[in-house]
DNA sequence: TTAATTTAATTAAACGTTTGTTTAATTTCA
DNA sequence: TGAAATTAAACAAACGTTTAATTAAATTAA
């Protein structure tokens, strides 16, 4: 039975490929580096996963739980208004960035790649199961009058791509905001509300159909 | 002297390297892959470059000229509205991102990574360069009234963050917007025309202060 | 509770490949 | 004839992985 409150040695070593993975890559780190990051025999990686590919697929496989149907029961929901909803899907993926910043990271560089196309597909039915949902809100914002005419797939492009654009590089976000370097973008409490309330502000003024009132 | 329309064998081993760089990334691509595909031997990579490396950081720079300085002019130019000016931006970011998408690639993938700090800065200042005129594009709109007060930061972000999203991944593109294999993103002007559309309009609702008219 | 036995965890060393790079010989071309 | 271009071969280093031996832990038998 495992200890309690003793870490598993299989999620060290998870953890600690995610940390080298996300900072350089997958083929940019190696079996030795992950095993002395974890303090443990480079063998063991083979003995525990199989594979450097295998434990790479059960690392995403074990934190992309986290991604899974967020949205779901939000389409159903009738006590918020369509904005309202809009709303809680920016906060949930400004959450969601915050709260795992290296594993979006790494999430974003595989998609970007032409390799390990199987984890590719995976990732892709993860994210696009959530933007369905997210679609489907601002279809129904738009077919109950509430909101413009827009875009419907652009419009969620721009909420997520402004997340990810200003947090998948922390020098990006650095040198974006002008901060020193002692600034850690992930644990900003304050960034995390700018950045909420811009992508609030910017979906009213985009979505909302009435003379624009200023906050 | 180099004959007329007759690749050097530089520029074909550089294109080679953008292309295989970019699908696999740096790491991911060796130098045998790269010779293979210039019909080069392994050997004159070397001979002509110094190292991978080098290789990479000469590519970088070769291509890095045609970001240079592409709004200097356009903050002084008074022909145009502030509005006006925030449609050529936008144009030019969509522009250069399908003229050269596998060279963006490559960049924000470099971006995102902890490795050659070097190349990286030096990525990072002609890329902030730019935001900087951008940045004063909006800050010249506010301050004349044109514009609504807003996160002048967030706001270009919000325009690159959505350009970067949807072409960053060509395989996620074709799931956004539900198109099959043969959809190449890059070479429709269709889809061009769409990504400046909603960006000007999004930017139209975002900056401008009067009522909204609808188009 | 001990002792014996089995299973699991851990190790250092070596495996065969592949990596980027260099060498030294040869070809090409001015 | 001489410099530049090109080649096949070899280089050491690093790669992911396997092996075989050893230690630790768990299970069973007494």
């Amino acid at each position: 039975m495992r200890p309690f409150l003793k870490m598993d040695k299989r999620e060290i070593i998870i953890s600690t490929a995610m940390k080298l993975f996300a900072q350089k890559g997958y083929e940019g780190t190696s079996v030795r580096e992950i095993a002395s990051g974890a303090d443990v025999n480079p063998a063991m990686i083979s003995y525990y996963f199989g594979s450097k590919e295998k434990l790479f697929e059960k690392l995403v496989e074990y934190k992309a739980g986290f991604l899974k149907g967020v949205f779901a029961e939000l389409v159903n929901n009738t006590s918020f208004s369509q904005i309202e909803k809009v709303h809680v899907v920016v906060d949930s993926y400004v959450d969601r960035m915050f709260h795992n910043p290296q594993f979006h990271h790494l999430l974003h560089r595989e998609l970007s790649l032409d390799r390990r196309p199987k984890m590719k597909d995976a990732i892709f039915e993860i994210l696009l199961r959530n933007f369905i949902a997210v679609k489907t809100v601002v279809q129904q914002g738009i077919d109950s009058g509430e909101f413009n005419d827009v875009d419907i797939e652009l419009t969620i492009a721009s909420i997520i791509g402004t997340i990810n654009h200003l947090l998948l590089s922390e020098t990006m976000c650095r040198k974006i905001l002008q901060k020193g370097k002692d600034f850690n973008p992930y644990q900003s409490k304050k960034l995390k509300e700018r950045i909420s309330d811009h992508l609030k502000k910017l979906m009213n003024a985009h979505l909302l159909k009435n003379i624009k009132t200023k906050k």
